[in-house]
DNA sequence: CTTTTATCATTAGTATACTAATGATAAAAG
DNA sequence: CTTTTATCATTAGTATACTAATGATAAAAG
């Protein structure tokens, strides 16, 4: 990449002088060097996450059916797992806050995926449970679970997967 | 972890008899073992990156002012990277489609933050440029953008930061 | 030049994903 | 038992993130 020398001897990508010149009356460079080394938005965590995100979604609703979105596949994976939750419970179980868990369930429900019943020991709680078909449902969903994460990774060998994997949860 | 075994020789895990008998007229296990490896929703490959980018996402907010969302930085960032962009030059990017970059480049333009004009070399064309107040806020953002990437990679080593940024930017 | 195709941007609709405020109920503290 | 605190769920609001349809304009094909 060609840079330019400031004073002070810090080096920018020469790419930022292209910006308009109705931008730069008393423009000040105040990047320090390890800054202009990070820079490019391509190499940020954050801009790679959204985008590895990204990639992902677009091979779930390509595999699965069109039913089922990756956070209804949680929800519906993890009362598989568990049994009924409370929808709260059933939030935190796949990292939804409760705003979030309402609409996925009411969208489950909606589509009689789960059921909810209030808790008899509970008046505050609505108990969560697969309906028959959701248990249909989401069985079917597993098989092609397992080919979505393989889609997932593909560009990846079998250890790379399994160090991916490891980092993301230390960051998580 | 308890598990049960089946006819055919398959276990799957013993968790799995906690759904409710309503669920379970009719039940009949067709997990592979493979399957029932890759069972735990913690382990997929999906589950975890939309768990590090709403950590990631989360870290963001703390640590910018609450002008700037991710998806704002990114295109703000992009365009003092390039200069001015058409609306889709910049969505693409940043890896925004069409209907994304639309609401992410109004709701900048509310805050004054970005500009649009019409190309005059091209009627269909909306120029998006950074307006002075824009410059002053995604240069001060940059500088605590790698307080934001710094946070985030925090619980590994650089050379697992290095790791993981090679293996998302694989995925992508 | 005219027709076809591609690109650009807008709009309506659906689905996450969060904050903040609210009211009901349960648990803990006194 | 009564007060305080915590938990549960709902609602309104804002912000991504996508699909699909539409109309305007530009580029390519004929």
């Amino acid at each position: 990449m060609t840079c330019i020398k400031l004073a002070g001897g810090t080096t920018i990508p020469k790419i930022l002088n292209s910006i308009p010149h109705s931008c730069t009356q008393g423009y000040k460079v105040k990047l320090t060097s390890e800054q202009a080394q990070r820079y490019k938005l391509d190499n940020q965590i954050g801009h790679i996450l959204r985008k590895a995100n990204q990639r992902h979604t677009s091979i779930f609703s390509n595999v699965m059916p069109s039913e089922l979105t990756p956070t209804r596949f949680a929800a519906m994976a993890k009362l598989l797992e568990s049994g009924s939750l409370s929808q709260n419970e059933l939030g935190r179980a796949t990292a939804m806050d409760i705003a979030t868990i309402k609409g996925v369930v009411d969208r489950l429900r909606q589509r009689d995926l789960v059921k909810s019943s209030k808790d008899p020991n509970d008046a505050r709680r609505q108990l969560i449970t697969l309906t028959a078909q959701g248990l249909k449902v989401i069985q079917a969903a597993m098989t092609e679970a397992v080919a979505v994460t393989e889609q997932t990774v593909s560009p990846l060998s079998k250890t790379e997967a399994a160090q991916l994997i490891k980092l993301l949860q230390k960051i998580t």
